[in-house]
RNA sequence: GUGGUCGUAGCUCAGCUGGUAGAGCAUCCGGUUGUGGUCCGGAAUGUCGCGGGUUCGAGCCCCGUCGAUCACCCCA
């Protein structure tokens, strides 16, 4: 048996590099809670029936996606594919829906799903979400697609394209699929594109295939067979868009991979990342709760691919801001003070002050350059002289100027300078 | 899930038509007594993804396998 790697397509973040990846999520959720959405921290297994029956059985995610097995007392358990179902189930559960309205909750962590892996598309992979719950404003819409734009916006990314439509409702629906269907029975279609249409007939509007895209070209649009009420609510989405100053394309052929989407939904397009160019998404839903068995509100919300929008960073070569650095960095001198640098550094954290030691048995050299990867703003060596005198050299690692300081006072004039 | 490409030191890669491995960066040490970032010198490091096979001999060829990756598919 050889060593041990990491299972098959789960992204594993490390430093640098991880660093990065915890500035991508931080952006994302500072950008909900700035919106007014508060953390629902909830568990990545639920059981199975939960997606079955709120992402939908005919979906690819719940069809043949899903890691699914039996715990120890024979229930079927599913870890989480998504995370709109599990939000719902817990609002339901802890009657959150029987309180003031709307529900505003952000969520982060990771998902699964069993697909073949390539970069950008994992087994394991982190979302960030929110959910707002329990109205349907169109400006609660436009404010959704606000989050996500706002922190795309913060992190710097340019290279991608905002996709809206509205889906309409469950009747508008059912008669432009019927319409579709029809239309697309008069096609000359393969086998295959046909056991494809058989499932969902919106798949065919995103098929790459030029002849395929040629034949849907005269496809009927479901936009056109919005009732009046929701062509007035996703009018009113796009004038509120506007005045934010947000731009996006009406895409009237989008296709959600999730079957419960209603009305509004959106997509995240970046222009650098290969096949896997969705860096999020969502939309609103509006039988969703009910059919879970909780009141009927509607909902809004979106998932955020945090693996793909650090790789559409990484793209746009944005450079991640160093957070986080050391104030301090201590360079004992021998053996004899090392206990005493240590309990120092113990100290100066507990006053809130980031502090590492150089461990190990290093020259004075090996000991600042330690420090100077470190990237600590202040060095300090430690030795004999400094324990007898009780002062030590403070050395401003930037500009490489030294000042007095007393040890036993450190924490103090630290606190001054950073 | 289908098809293609790739897998050599920590990282990025070189290795000509098969003769048992190299560079740059990173790491560590040093450039005379206690102060980093530049420069100079030196050192360490690989079961050439793993397992079979062909061959006198394989990192280079064949098969399998694992993983990554690209496209399809799907989607975050």
């Amino acid at each position: 048996m050889s060593k041990f790697q990491a299972p098959k397509g789960v992204s594993e973040y490390f430093p640098e590099r991880s660093r990065h990846f915890e500035f991508v999520r931080e952006t994302l959720i500072q950008s909900a809670r700035v919106s007014g959405y508060e953390l629902m921290e909830l568990p990545v297994f639920e059981d199975t029936e939960l997606f079955a029956r709120g992402v939908g059985e005919s979906t690819d995610v719940v069809s043949k996606e899903m890691y699914t097995f039996e715990d120890r007392g024979g229930r079927s358990i599913t870890l989480r594919p998504e995370g709109t179902a599990g939000v719902m189930r817990s609002v339901i559960e802890h009657n959150l829906d029987r309180g003031q309205l709307p529900v505003k909750v952000w969520y982060s962590g990771q998902f699964f799903r069993a697909e073949r892996p390539q970069a950008g598309r994992y087994r394991q992979f982190y979302q960030v979400g929110i959910e707002a719950i329990g109205l349907n404003d169109p400006e609660i819409d436009a404010e959704v697609i606000a989050v996500a734009v706002m922190a795309f916006e913060k992190l710097g990314l340019k290279d991608y394209h905002t996709e809206i439509t509205s889906l309409g409702d469950a009747v508008t629906r059912e008669r432009y699929t019927k319409d579709l269907r029809e239309y697309i029975s008069t096609l000359a279609l393969d086998e295959s594109t046909i056991a494809r249409a058989e499932l969902n007939p919106l798949r065919l509007f995103d098929d790459k295939r030029d002849e395929i895209r040629s034949m849907m070209e005269k496809a009927p649009v479901l936009m056109d067979y919005l009732t009046p009420e929701s062509a007035a609510h996703f009018e009113e989405v796009k004038s509120t868009l506007d005045q934010f100053g947000i731009t996006y394309q009406v895409n009237n052929r989008m296709v959600r991979g999730l079957d419960y989407y209603t009305g509004t939904a959106f997509e995240f397009v970046h222009h650098k990342l290969g096949a896997q160019s969705g860096i999020g998404g969502g939309g609103r839903y509006d039988g969703l709760m009910r059919q879970l068995g909780g009141s009927d509100l509607s909902g809004i919300g979106f998932g955020l691919g945090v693996d793909r929008i650090l790789l559409a960073c990484e793209a746009e070569g944005i450079e991640v801001p160093q957070e986080n650095s050391l104030a301090l960095f201590i360079v004992p001198m021998g053996e004899s003070v090392k206990g005493f640098a240590v309990l120092k550094a113990h100290q100066l954290r507990a006053h809130g002050i980031s502090v590492d030691v150089a461990y190990g048995d290093r020259a004075l050299k090996g000991g600042m350059k330690a420090a100077d990867k470190s990237g600590a703003r202040f060095a300090l060596v430690l030795g004999d002289d400094e324990i007898a005198s009780g002062k030590g050299e403070l050395k401003n690692m930037q500009t490489g100027d030294s000042v007095s300081v007393t040890l036993r006072t450190l924490h103090e004039e630290l606190l001054k300078l950073i």
